[in-house]
DNA sequence: CTGTTAGCGCCTTCAT
DNA sequence: ATGAAGGCGCTAACAG
């Protein structure tokens, strides 16, 4: 049994002749540009149904000419996360250079509303798209929805503004990703009760209150015999983190679980291992860097709840392109996964 | 701080003017086509170099004009997993009419090592590649290797055969995924002792022989006081699989974890949830389908080993493009990860 | 509102 | 062994 997926040979011209009409005609209906009878509009329309019609994409750019400019705004700190995003992106130069596609990363304090919008603002016009890894906050929300005013495609990246007039998120569900963690710190806590420790960046990034949320909400409902604490704000430094993480140790001897929301996980692994109690505990925590990488290794971490940044990265570029010249998403090729990744599917 | 990853202009007609040479010659040498004075080939590729030279990739696919044609090989059988790869070849239809790309079906019963092998020699001269479930027989070896000889590109999906000349192998590593699995039961096993079941299609085929080995390696090294069971032989087949299951917790009261490596996934459920024990033992198995989805929501499987079925047939399709196209492959993005998936991060 | 026309950058004969 | 020339299918002026 042979199933033929397509059978297209056929261009503009073919269905300009078919429908009576011009090349250029066809070319204004497809793209849904002005100046053309709305009869006229719906014959052609019709034609490219019937056929099933789908345009050469290759003669699509290559006529087109101008190269496309996309800008990724990304945090300018130390973020090995944000780095290897860059890093993925840096790999697709050869990809890029192919399609003519220009991608410029521009570092901006995201902590910082004012900094943030402002250097979204100075964008304006010279993308065709930007990329962003923003704050939710009013300040920024304007400077989102003042882009996609500007026909500017805008798509955030790892962290949303849901409010906003943004194109597109790329990353992933982040009450999701806690309540994974929850269920893995509640299945592989051995005893039946003993406390829980959160630690988090802090509570008022988006991504990471919902991750506590997440997380709550399947530890009260599954795992209610386990007592969890209220989360410490390391605020992703690492001195402060193992600061809070040694006092917090040394106040609870029956510590049986820890969720580390954000970064700051080389703190709290020295903290861990100098208690002595680095493999009496259950250690989740998010992303697989070379650090949580050579922890999951020696078994300090159990678990590294991540998103895939490569994935991230080319999912971005991809959807800004889609956007920017009007094809649709592939919505299930470009959705991020949550990824539980332990010792032996380390990637 | 603006980085600029790119600013290639060029064409393939400066390279040649600032060479000396010739457009057709430029040609030639960036595809490796005969005809060329060996000095020319070097002088012509050091301008290319020099000026990190990226052809048009839209450019050049116009205007080949052939469309390009690639057969995936796959089960004749009502495997889920499988038909889960077909129906996402089949939402890449409007793609690859955009890029004037053949897809062709082409069922067999790749567990008969003749008929696949005959089928895959059909093939031979009609397809620029071919994608194919394998079989690790000496005839289907020969039949991969004959057509790899012929210049179709090759390329094993999901079960691979690393003797073979086959181009490529999109799927995943299925010791670290066996591994994986043992960790997982391991883990989430409570009692200190008790038995372990395991249930395999068959231990004659590849994947599954690698995924018991790696299980089995986890399981002695890490959770000794774990007593692992001999492997039974369900055949993927859900009545026998039933069959199997039912008289084992018969026998064995004492049984607290499950692998399924394969399929018949149903069966074992239904044993299992017969026996009234289903919520007291760890029950991991592989692939998320609808069967699975639901035993994962419902508590009756603990977590499944996932390889991406949309992903793989993405990747497979762009990595035979990349292949007949002479473009590297971007090994990071084709890679296919070992995904686990438990209730709350099901995709 | 609609049609005509000149390329976009590369591949592919066909000459030389 | 190398060069010249004609498209590939579509977009974007420019005419009408």
């Amino acid at each position: 049994m042979k199933e033929q997926h397509i059978s297209t040979p056929l261009t503009l011209r073919d269905i300009a002749r078919q429908a009576g009409v011009s090349l250029a005609t066809v070319d204004r209906v497809l793209h849904n540009r002005p100046g053309v009878r709305p009869d006229t509009v719906r014959r052609v329309k019709e034609t490219i149904k019937q056929n099933a019609f789908q345009p050469h994409a290759a003669a699509a750019e290559l006529a087109r000419g101008r190269a496309r400019r996309f800008a990724f705004v990304m945090p300018s700190g130390p973020n090995l996360f944000m780095h290897q995003i860059q890093s993925y992106l840096g790999e697709m130069s050869a990809w890029l250079a192919a399609r003519r596609l220009v991608v410029e990363m521009v570092a901006a304090d995201v902590f910082n509303p004012a900094v943030l919008a402002t250097t979204l603002e100075s964008l304006a016009g010279d993308f065709d798209g930007v990329a962003v890894v923003a704050l939710d906050h009013p300040r920024v929300r304007a400077a989102i929805n003042d882009l996609a005013d500007g026909g500017t495609k805008v798509v955030t990246l790892v962290s949303d503004v849901p409010s906003s007039r943004r194109d597109h998120y790329v990353g992933i569900d982040n009450i999701a990703a806690g309540r994974t963690a929850g269920a893995l710190v509640g299945r592989l806590v051995g005893s039946p009760q003993g406390k829980i420790a959160i630690v988090a960046g802090s509570q008022a990034l988006r991504d990471h209150a919902e991750r506590i949320f997440g997380f709550n909400q399947v530890m009260a409902s599954e795992f209610s015999q386990l007592d969890v604490m209220p989360v410490l704000e390391g605020r992703d430094e690492d001195e402060r983190s193992e600061y809070l993480m040694t006092r917090l140790l040394n106040d609870h001897p029956d510590i049986v679980g820890l969720y580390n929301v954000g970064a700051g996980t080389p703190g709290i692994a020295k903290a861990l291992m100098d208690s002595g109690r680095a493999n009496q505990m259950v250690f989740v925590g998010h992303d697989v860097t070379v650090v949580t990488r050579k922890l999951l290794l020696n078994g300090v971490m159990d678990a590294a709840i991540s998103q895939n940044p490569g994935h991230e990265a080319r999912a971005a570029v991809r959807v800004l392109l889609a956007l920017a010249r009007g094809e649709p998403i592939l919505s299930e090729q470009e959705k991020i996964r949550i990824d539980i990744v332990m010792r032996d599917n380390l990637p």
